[in-house]
DNA sequence: CAGAAAGTTGATAATCTTTCTAATTAAGTG
DNA sequence: CACTTAATTAGAAAGATTATCAACTTTCTG
């Protein structure tokens, strides 16, 4: 049951005087069939994409993640060092967090409605239109702290 | 009142074997010496030090902000395109979130202690050391939403 | 006080991301 | 279905960040 659907993006889009193009709609539907808890960056979409038989070039790659990250449909994620990941911007009961490893990249994802509450009322109380809230726990894993490396 | 001095810094390094140098004693001391609500990026460090004398590559501020905000040290954070910012990673009192309008990039700062507890707690539950915890809001401020602008 | 071992720096190369531009294409109009 | 207009794309260039490596520094050993 996705939430967006191709005539829903067009509409979105066409509201701020944008287009709907197939590049923006097959990589919209990448993420919407997208694993729970699987998050992806520029490079692996492209070559999702690549083997798919799509050719969507690397650049047009990056401008539509970001426009879909600032429209509020995809969130933009560190996970890892050195390059982004994006996930779909799901409401409430799907809504989560991550607690992250800064050693060994180890991520789990978490939920809190108290969370989304505070981020929904700090917005509103400030006049900013919410499009996405996510808190980011930056911390070390069991087994890295038990690892002897200094890293 | 600073949290690290020179000495606590260089106890926290040997721990891990590492060593206390110079450059990384210098760039603790400009985030210090910050003014509340400022961040800094790489660049801005780079030609801040330029200015005061202090000639430290850009491959080491890069690498010492790494390994600050890895120790906990600072935060890093996205409250631009295309480039981090950092701050000094503050406990309680001073710990805060911030609210940023995804098309101007205006930033506001906040606080909240049940936020804060939120992550401990979530941390503690999986036996992962708490570094840092950060709630990111993206949103559209009131100017924005009221901008023709369609971007 | 040598000499060895390991960490750090600065310069450079590699990688990731954003910006720029000419050619193409979606959307609106008659 | 032309035709106009403005947005979008692909590719190249520029910018930001990370990785690599030789020279240097600090710490440890004998
Ligand atoms: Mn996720
Ligand atoms: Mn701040
Ligand atoms: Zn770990
Ligand atoms: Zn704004």
């Amino acid at each position: 049951m996705p939430i967006y659907t191709a005539a829903s993006l067009k509409a979105e889009l066409n509201e701020k005087g944008w287009r709907l193009t197939p590049q923006r709609e097959t990589i919209l539907q990448v993420f919407q069939n997208l694993a729970e808890g699987k998050h992806l960056s520029a490079e692996d979409l492209y070559y999702m994409l690549q083997n798919e038989g799509e050719h969507i070039s690397l650049s047009t790659i990056y401008r539509t993640l970001k426009l879909m990250a600032r429209m509020g449909i995809l969130r933009e994620l560190e996970l890892a060092e050195g390059h982004k990941h994006y996930e779909l911007n799901q409401p409430y009961p799907y809504h989560h967090h991550h607690l992250i490893c800064v050693r060994c990249n180890k991520m789990i994802e978490f939920k809190s409605e108290p969370i989304l509450k505070i981020g929904s009322k700090t917005a509103q109380k400030e006049g900013y239109h919410l499009l996405d809230c996510q808190l980011t726990i930056h911390a070390v894993c069991p087994t890295c702290q038990r690892s002897l490396l200094p890293a």
